[in-house]
DNA sequence: TTGCTAATGATATGGTATTCGCATTAGTAA
DNA sequence: TTACTAATGCGAATACCATATCATTAGCAA
């Protein structure tokens, strides 16, 4: 049967704590706080299983490693900082972008992703990690 | 001094004619038929070459290896099929997108992508490799 | 042609994110 | 508690694309 483990609880909880995509090394970094000693194998493993149940997915940039978020949540996009490399969710969609493509293509799904500064490295802020 | 190679021509024209980004196995399979012999690390050498001069450039997809097309292309987004894979270039943009950025963040670039079905494929028709 | 050497072909190697193997730890039911 | 075994920690192993190595080929100037 599954054991709730104190090591699989901290890596659900920092993903849903982000409020943002995270990284596998940022889950590792965030949920360390919690449950000390946590390895990275580990982390991969939980990810897995959060994937695999449903409950978070992956979302991959271009030409980057896959960052995780609550699968719960709904169609969005994203912004990545190119200081900070942080990864934003954006709440909008500009929507019929179907109208894009050349006649005979069928469009299911579309990709959006913002590049630029957040908040904090456009003040010249340090972001913190959380 | 530079040299001017069947091998480095037949990698730039094949670029050239594609008309859509391609993946270094692509341009090694469709440069094969003016190059015999080609082999990998010589498109992937040119492919460099290309790059560092400003020929080419690379469009990278979620999760996928990059794809090259020519650099004099203007400001444009990409189309993937789901079923044959192969990326396609959309002539138009929708713009405007700097609005769905959330106050304090300043957007300096985009990236759209449209997955679904190609003329080809919708019409159940098999993709010619070129 | 000849000679020089850039470019190639074939294969080995590197870099790196993720997964595996296995001894150990720690949930959980009884 | 105890026993069972799922889950972990850690290091090794894997997988993959891209680059490096090096003997050989072939542009190109003379």
């Amino acid at each position: 049967m599954e054991r709730k483990t104190r090591q699989h609880q901290a890596v659900y909880d920092v993903i849903v704590g982000a409020h943002r995509p995270l990284l596998a090394h940022e889950v590792l970094a965030l949920a360390t706080e919690v449950a000390p000693r946590l390895s990275l194998a580990t982390v991969y493993r939980n990810i897995k299983t959060l994937q695999d149940e449903g409950s978070i997915r992956a979302v991959v940039l271009p030409g980057q490693n896959p960052r995780y978020e609550l699968a719960s949540r709904s169609h969005h996009h994203h912004f990545q900082c190119r200081q900070c490399e942080r990864v934003f969710d954006l709440e909008a969609c500009p929507g019929n972008l179907d109208r894009l493509a050349p006649a005979g293509f069928m469009v299911e799904d579309h990709e959006l992703i913002l590049y630029g500064r957040c908040d904090d490295c456009s003040a010249d802020r340090v972001p913190s990690p959380a």
